[in-house]
RNA sequence: GGGCAGGUGGCAGAGCGGUCAAUUGCACCAGACUGUAAAUCUGGCCUCUUCGGAGUUCGGGGGUUCGAAUCCCUCCCUGCCCA
C-alpha cells in the first residue's frame, strides 16, 4: 500500500487522523507548505522541518517546464533533487489551467499552453500529467482537473465538471506507480447539487484520497465556509480529504471544522516576502512605521526561529533595506505558524473542544 | 577678478508661453496577496475640501503678456574652468 489513512479521533465534523507514506507518516489535520518548483520559497528542508513542516507541494507544470521531470527522474527523483526526505505531494497543473487562463485553450484532449518561461506551445493531458508526476515519484499526485473560476456561468461549470471526471478517470487509468496515490479532485464551486454529482462519480472510481478543488477562487470566503462542510460529507469518512490552496488562518479552521484533512496554500509564504506576518493575535504588517523602533518579537510565545532571535524592528528594517533574510525570517514565522496552528486544532479535536478553540483564534485574530 | 553652466515638490531629475499642482525614478505612507507567471502588485504623497472643487507653489524682487516654472531686468546662491 503507497498509503494509508486512519481516522483516530472526531469531534463533530472535525477528525484526527494518520496519514502514512512511504516518506513518513503525518498527522492530520495538517498544513502542507508550496514549493511549487522544487522549493519552498526561501527556506532550506531544514528550516522547514524546524518549523514544523511534514508534507510539502511540488507542481508538475511547472517543473516539467524547468528542469524538466525526466531530469528529475534521472537525478534520483523529486525528495533527493531537492533535499527533502519527507512525504511531497505534487499539484497536477490543474490550477495552471486556471491561473495562466489567458495563454491556454482548454479540449476533452487536454490543456494547451504557452508556457510562462519562454512562450513555447505544450499540451497537459491527463495522461502526461500523471506521465510527469510519476517521473518526480512524489508520495501522492493529483489527477488532472478543471478548476473554473468563482464566478463562471453555470454551464462553464458543469463542462468543468464533466471534464474533471473524464479526466480523473484517464489519469487512474493511466496511473501504475505502486509506491504513490493518486488523489481526486471535486469540482463544482459552489453549486452543491454538482458538487455532489462530481463526489458521485469520482467516490464510485475508488481514489484513495479526495481533494475539494475549486475554492478560493474568486468566490466569497463566505460562499466558501458555507459549503465546505457539506462538500466534505460528500467524500468517503475514511480516506483522506484535501482542500486545495486554501487558504488564511480562519479559513483552515473552516475547513477542519468540516472534516478536511490536509490543506495546502501559498499564503505563509508570498505573504512571508511581502511582510506579512501571521500571529494568534491577527495579521502584522512589518513594513508598516509603527514597527520602526518596536524591539518586541513578531509573536511573543512564538517558539519559531525567527521570534525566538529577533524583534519587529530588525523584521522592519530588514524589509526597509530589501534584505533577503527579511522573506526568509518572515516566511519562516509564518509557516510555524501555520502548522502551530493545525497542531493546536489536533489537541482540540482529541479533547473534544475544537469549536471552542476555534472560536477563541477567531476572537484573538479580530474576525467577525 | 574673468568665463561658462545652473538654481523645480524629501532627494535625483523632466518641463522651457496656455492642455502644469507640474512627466518619471527613489524615498516615504497605507492597502492587497488563498492548489505561486508574485522577494509582487495597487493606491497616496503642497494646503484645505461638503471630494464637485478651492487656495497657495517651480531661489528673492520687479517687469512683459489675456495668460509665466517657461520671456526680460535685477539681486542672491551653487558648480566647473581661467587668473
Amino acid at each position: 500500500m503507497p498509503l494509508t489513512f486512519e481516522v483516530r479521533h472526531r469531534d463533530g465534523a472535525a477528525r484526527v487522523g494518520l496519514l502514512a507514506t512511504p516518506h513518513g507518516a503525518v498527522e492530520t489535520p495538517m498544513f502542507m507548505p508550496v514549493g511549487t518548483q522544487a522549493t519552498v520559497k526561501g527556506l532550506t528542508p531544514d528550516q522547514l522541518r524546524a518549523a514544523g513542516a511534514r508534507i510539502i507541494l511540488g507542481n508538475t507544470y511547472h517543473l516539467a517546464l524547468r528542469p524538466g521531470d525526466e531530469l528529475i527522474r534521472d537525478l534520483g527523483g523529486l525528495h533527493r533533487f531537492m533535499g527533502w526526505d519527507g512525504p511531497i505531494l505534487t499539484d497536477s497543473g490543474g490550477f495552471q489551467v486556471f491561473s495562466l487562463a489567458e495563454q491556454r485553450t482548454i479540449t476533452d484532449h487536454g490543456a494547451k499552453f504557452r508556457s510562462h518561461i519562454d512562450g513555447a506551445r505544450l499540451e497537459l493531458t491527463p495522461e502526461r500529467a500523471v506521465e510527469i508526476q510519476q517521473n518526480l515519484g512524489s508520495d501522492i499526485a493529483m489527477v488532472l482537473d478543471e478548476c473554473p473560476p468563482g464566478d463562471s456561468a453555470p454551464e462553464a461549470m458543469r463542462e468543468a465538471v464533466r471534464r474533471t471526471i473524464l479526466w480523473a478517470e484517464r489519469c487512474k487509468r493511466h496511473h501504475t506507480r505502486a509506491d504513490q496515490a493518486l488523489f481526486a479532485i471535486v469540482q463544482g464551486g459552489t453549486d452543491l447539487a454538482l458538487r455532489a454529482e462530481c463526489a458521485a462519480e469520482l467516490v464510485a472510481m475508488d481514489f484513495p484520497g479526495y481533494a475539494l478543488g475549486g475554492f478560493s477562487v474568486g468566490e466569497s470566503p463566505a460562499a466558501m465556509h458555507a459549503a465546505l462542510p457539506e462538500c466534505a460529507a460528500l467524500l468517503p469518512e475514511g480516506k483522506p480529504r484535501y482542500l486545495m490552496g486554501v487558504g488564511r488562518p480562519e479559513d483552515l479552521l473552516a475547513g477542519v471544522a468540516a472534516g478536511i484533512d490536509l490543506f495546502d496554500c501559498v499564503m505563509p509564504t508570498r505573504s512571508g516576502r511581502n511582510a506579512l506576518a501571521f500571529t494568534a493575535d491577527g495579521p502584522v504588517r512589518l513594513r508598516n512605521a509603527k514597527h520602526r523602533r518596536d524591539a518586541a518579537p513578531l509573536e511573543s510565545g512564538c517558539a519559531c526561529y525567527t521570534c525566538a532571535h529577533f524583534g519587529r524592528a530588525y523584521l522592519h528594517h530588514l524589509f526597509a533595506a530589501d534584505e533577503m533574510l527579511g522573506p526568509t525570517l518572515v516566511s519562516l514565522h509564518n509557516v510555524a505558524y501555520y502548522l502551530r496552528l493545525m497542531a493546536e486544532a489536533r489537541a482540540a479535536i482529541r479533547e473534544e473542544r475544537f469549536a471552542a478553540f476555534r472560536a477563541g483564534c477567531r476572537d484573538r485574530w479580530g474576525v467577525a
